[in-house]
RNA sequence: GGCGCCGUAGCCAAGCGGUAAGGCAGCGGAUUGCAAAUCCGCUAUUCCCCGGUUCGAAUCCGGGCGGCGCCUCCA
């Protein structure tokens, strides 16, 4: 049975039938940062991404290898380091760590993160078999490929080579044979890292690195390439002429890139700095709206697995608009996940997260029953799938989990589950359903583990503090004295505490949480 | 100039040939001492514009207009 899964191709500029090329398995190479400054959202949006790609591929009972680079020698670490004066290796370090502290805090996880100078070797070897093939030359120290070698040259980004001398606004060096060849190996200039080679001391070219470590880590010919769409030329284009001209096979069966990330109606990047800008003046006004925002900042307002979910909620090839206003919009819907996560455990007894994740498609065992409930979940969980086998149509797939939520809680209130009255056999049929959103969050990779949560700080010191004040506060109720129990939940909500009043008595959380 | 992508309500966003999902905001209602949370109901005769194909188009084709990306080692 051929699986269901389409992807849109780059490459062929449509959606095709998703085959692997090994029966059963999977490999995704992913372009990763240049380790020069923290990152910024920009650089979360593609791992975020294919993140999910492989959760859902391994869903669908594929062994699935992803591979994250990490550029870890390049022009712009030599000029960065200089100026923090430092050494270009212990900013590397220091940014890589940064790097993958983040992609961990947004639950992606990532097979291999090779780093391009662990591959000086290979990338060696490389550019020596396409110089002996003819596609590439040395000259004055440096190594380039020559593009008219290849006849395929062009075909991800679809340019022909004289289209792209033509609008060329780089001057034709000399030492290049065309003004499109793109170097493999560069001579090091005094002072500069370098690496020795039978064509003198100096280090790799960008887009070498990336051939070279897909090829090693998933072999010659792998599954699906991704990237932003920023990448696809010259980055991509220059990848496959590299590989396919060396192995003389296929590179990459997929291309998929995603969108970039914008601010709001601002047509600069998130990462822009402000030597980017065309005025002083912009830059602070960019600045000023959260435009070039760390992480750290980023994920101090809005918790990482909030930001996930964002980032899931508009297709991948779309741009992504981003600053606060949509941040919060969007997370209003995550909070109610959240919500329904307290409210299973209520009803329940036991916690939300402790539901098994998503398994396998095919094995999975569907919730017997045959209550409505469970039929219109079964019937939002086939919706959820359509989606994503729709070239991973997440921003779909996140509505349907919204829609289940509406149905749960719905069914909370009709047979006021909360109550006494909730019987036995509706909760059952809660907790099944429960159970088809626990399996399609899981699959996007959101609402894995219980928010950490300051009501269950170690010593407990908040909550015993709250019981009190919830007694006070229910003391001042009960005599109509209103005004008082109204400061109490103010003063509160002023330092962050909301309190809900409930049947069961009254709930608190501290915001955020 | 070349190569692409995109344009759906106040906003975000699905739909990709069969008669407009969902969310946010807003309004009305249930619930509440009042809130909050939750639930219910209402909110696009119409998908940037103009032609064409079709029994039928937001969906396909042609032409405009508008936004964006790349063509410079930006994810």
């Amino acid at each position: 049975m051929s699986n269901p899964i389409r992807i849109y191709n780059t490459l062929t500029r449509q959606k095709e039938a998703f085959e692997p090329i090994r029966p059963g398995q999977v490999g995704i190479y992913l372009c990763g940062p240049t380790v020069y400054s923290k990152s910024h959202i920009g650089h979360m949006v593609g791992p975020v991404i294919f993140d999910t790609v492989k959760r859902y591929l391994t869903f669908n009972g594929f062994r699935t290898t992803f591979v994250v680079n990490v550029t870890d020698i390049d022009d712009k670490i030599i000029n960065q380091a200089k100026a923090e004066n430092c050494g270009i290796e212990e900013l590397a370090q220091r940014i890589t760590a940064d790097y993958q502290k983040h992609l961990r805090s947004l639950s992606v996880e990532v097979d291999h993160f090779p780093h391009a100078t662990q591959y000086i070797p290979a990338m060696l070897q490389m550019i020596g078999t396409l110089i002996g093939k003819g596609h590439a030359y040395p000259a004055s120290g440096d190594v380039y490929f020559d593009v008219t070698s290849f006849s395929e040259y062009g075909k991800l980004s679809n340019r022909r080579i004289d289209e792209l001398l033509a609008g060329a606004r780089k001057e034709v060096s000399d030492i290049k044979k065309s003004a499109a060849d793109f170097a493999l190996w560069k001579g090091a200039k005094p002072g500069e890292p370098a690496w020795e080679s039978p064509w003198g001391p100096g280090r790799p070219g960008w887009h070498i690195e990336c051939s070279v470590m897909s090829s090693e880590l998933l072999g010659e010919t792998f599954d699906i390439h991704g990237g932003g769409l920023d990448l696809v030329f010259p980055h991509h284009e220059d990848e496959i002429a590299q590989s396919e001209c060396c192995s003389g096979k296929p590179y990459a069966k997929y291309w998929m890139h995603n969108g970039l990330m914008q601010y709001s109606s601002e047509t600069r990047k998130i990462g822009a700095r402000a030597g980017d800008f065309a005025s002083q003046e912009e830059a602070k006004m960019s600045k000023s709206k959260g435009n070039v925002r760390t992480l750290d900042d980023l994920f101090a307002k809005y918790p990482p697995p909030l930001v996930r979910y964002f980032l899931l909620a508009t297709h991948y090839r779309s741009p992504i608009n981003f600053g606060d206003e949509p941040l919060d919009e969007v997370g209003t819907g995550f909070h109610r996940l959240l919500a329904f996560a307290e409210l299973y455990q209520r009803v329940i007894g036991s916690s939300y997260f402790a539901l098994p994740r998503a398994g396998q498609r095919d094995k999975w065992i569907a919730p017997s029953c045959s209550d409505p409930l469970v039929k219109e979940g079964l019937e939002h969980r086939r919706r959820f799938l359509e989606y994503m086998d729709d070239d991973f149509n997440t921003g779909g797939a996140v509505a349907v989990v919204g829609e289940i939520v509406k149905a749960l809680n719905r069914f909370a209130a009709d047979k006021k589950l909360e109550e006494a009255v909730g019987t036995p056999e509706d909760k059952e049929v809660f907790r099944s359903a429960a159970m088809i959103l626990r399996e399609l969050t899981t699959l996007l990779g959101i609402l894995l583990d219980p928010p950490v949560s300051a009501n269950s700080s170690s010593d407990g010191t908040l909550a015993k503090v709250m019981d009190l004040l919830i007694a006070l506060r229910q003391e001042a109720r009960q005599q109509k004295n209103f005004p008082l129990s109204d400061r109490i939940r103010d003063g509160l909500l002023a330092i962050g505490i909301t309190m809900q009043d409930g049947r069961e008595g009254t709930r608190w959380k501290v915001e955020g949480q």
